[in-house]
DNA sequence: CGGTTGGTTCCCGTGACTGGAAGCCCTATA
DNA sequence: TATAGGGCTTCCAGTCACGGGAACCAACCG
């Protein structure tokens, strides 16, 4: 099938299909007129990329685990490994990301938010210690 | 003050410095040696910026943000309002990685990460109804 | 006077695409 | 059969927020 139909039943727009392709992580064929040729097996291994980048996976680690995919030999303790970084990675981002949505609330709160021109959160983010003390 | 300086006081590397001065951000003047020079403001401002953008705020935000800071009249409500929309777009970043956190625990803990090369990660991430299963 | 440090500008690279231009290929319709 | 359209191709540029590094000038130290 053309690329355009690879790109609706994998759900991959065709100019990201068509980057994965030039960054060498999934080579289609090409038919008699130059088209891109992608088989059902593409098609799945197109929704396994998009799954594992959606799953917040970068590139280079869909690029692991397609080799896993692709690798039925494999270990399932391989992939696990794999899996269980990213989960720590996801784990981090998290909290970082608890964190400054804490200190930005505070800062809202703090803020009367009406039509003077004193402000906590211009203080706030104009004072690094601010940061420290909403941590506590 | 020199850029090194000004680096060191702000927690900034000279290379965003000269980044933020490029995008027209905060413009510095310059010494007879043409280097540029930075009063003690400008290295508020750029402390203004730091936490603003270590906040989780784009540069374009930030722009908005110091003429705030830098306009003794604002009014705290126009502060109050910019901040509000940031927290929530932090909150819903927040519950997106939370999803996709618990879609990937659930991966996890369904893998026995064994020698074995079944792998239920492998087949969830191929498996994209999986997904939705995980939401409920 | 030479060496080191710290400025300057400029350009390239990052990650993961997205948009657009120029041109080929295929099909349907007048 | 001519042509209009849509889909496909390649290639180039832009995104965001810088970071690295080259080539060159300025300041300072011994």
């Amino acid at each position: 099938m053309n690329i355009g139909s690879a790109s609706e039943r994998s759900g991959l727009p065709a100019k990201t299909i068509r980057y994965y392709e030039e960054i060498g992580l999934l080579t289609a064929g090409r038919s008699n007129n130059g088209y891109r040729d992608y088989s059902a097996s593409d098609v799945s291994r197109l929704r396994f990329l998009k799954r594992s980048r959606s799953l917040g996976f970068s590139v280079e680690e869909c690029r692991q685990l397609l080799s896993l995919y692709n690798d039925t030999d494999r270990q399932s303790a391989d992939v696990k490994a794999l899996a269980m970084v990213k989960l720590a990675d996801l784990d981090d981002k998290l909290k970082e990301l608890m964190e400054l949505r804490n200190t930005l609330q505070h800062l809202v709160h703090s803020c009367n938010g009406d039509s003077r021109s004193e402000c906590s959160i211009i203080d706030g983010l104009a004072d690094e210690t601010l940061h420290a003390g909403v941590k506590n």
